[in-house]
DNA sequence: CGCATTATTGAAATAATATTGCGTATGCGC
DNA sequence: GCGCATACGCAATATTATTTCAATAATGCG
């Protein structure tokens, strides 16, 4: 067990499973380089520590008929920590928005939201995110088109700097 | 083989498995209902059909030691097709910029990006991203928290959806 | 240093799961 | 109703996950 710094081994396995988290624990310990039964410890004890949140299947947005994506710039009346709470509450109650993230700067929040066609997300935003309490501007942009969206983190660059650091 | 539509149970696979893609095939067979075998048929022909792009480990960016997280609001100089294609690529070969979304209105594009510290998000942005040809303007904005972020598509509301058209 | 302690490993055995083969049911066009 | 197509589930097999345990490598301390 890696009390709390990983070795390469560990940083090779969350690489090998945010690339494919189906690998079987067989293939994995092959990748890693060492056998199933260790493997599958780390793997575990990586989940327990919280290095590993979850896994999930990607699924194609457009095939399933979320055919539109928009990012919307969110600026709040009141800044104050429980007027901030209720508007994250507000956001993680709405199956449409995604993701939500409070920014520094003038707008106080991003929220990436995705809809079956442009009427739902209509109807979602006039009906529901600008008659929110608290709510002051909303600016939202449509995707016109996905140019890379990788999950996570970027491996590479961590292994860089550790190398170079030693 | 749904030809090209889904059935309930094809829509609860994918619903599973985003929520929890490294589920045993056993376990996911016995909550949509069916045996373990036509189940996995099931999701092998949704994998090859694409509705399964793939699967992912969700890892902790701040455990692995990236503490930054900044949007970045990207507008070029040309819209040329040719120069929106150079400028994605130039995204797809940043490993710190893990999204890239082409916009309509003002900004041409918005950047997720992810480093280890805010220092290394400067040296790239002065060094790479400003200085990238075609690029206009960058406005970026940190993220000071994360409210939500939830994988893929809200299944809830296709469901809402197709029951009420029948 | 050298020994004791603790962690981590890998081979082997077992349990569980994935996968294949096949016979059967269900629906649909004719 | 008949035959084709599709999808199902049972049973058998192959593969994988998981546990057990002895051996090895790392760690701390006299």
């Amino acid at each position: 067990m890696p009390s709390h710094r990983l070795d390469p081994i560990d940083r090779k396995i969350l690489s090998e499973l945010q690339a494919d988290g189906r690998m079987t624990n067989v293939e994995l310990a092959r990748r890693v380089g060492i056998s199933a039964p260790p493997c599958l410890r780390r793997v575990r004890t990586l989940e327990e520590q919280g290095f590993i949140r979850g896994y999930h299947a990607e699924v194609d947005p457009r095939e399933l008929g979320f055919e539109v994506q928009v990012f919307a710039m969110v600026g709040l009346q009141s800044q104050a920590e429980a007027d901030l709470r209720a508007f994250e509450d507000r956001c993680r109650s709405w199956p449409l928005v995604r993701e939500c993230h409070m920014l520094n700067g003038e707008v106080d929040f991003i929220l990436k939201c995705v809809a079956p066609d442009l009427s739902t997300f209509q109807t979602f935003l006039t009906g529901e995110l600008l008659t929110s309490p608290n709510v002051g501007s909303v600016k939202t942009s449509l995707v016109i088109r996905g140019a890379k969206d990788e999950p996570g983190v970027p491996f590479d660059i961590l292994e860089e700097r550790l190398t170079e650091a030693g």
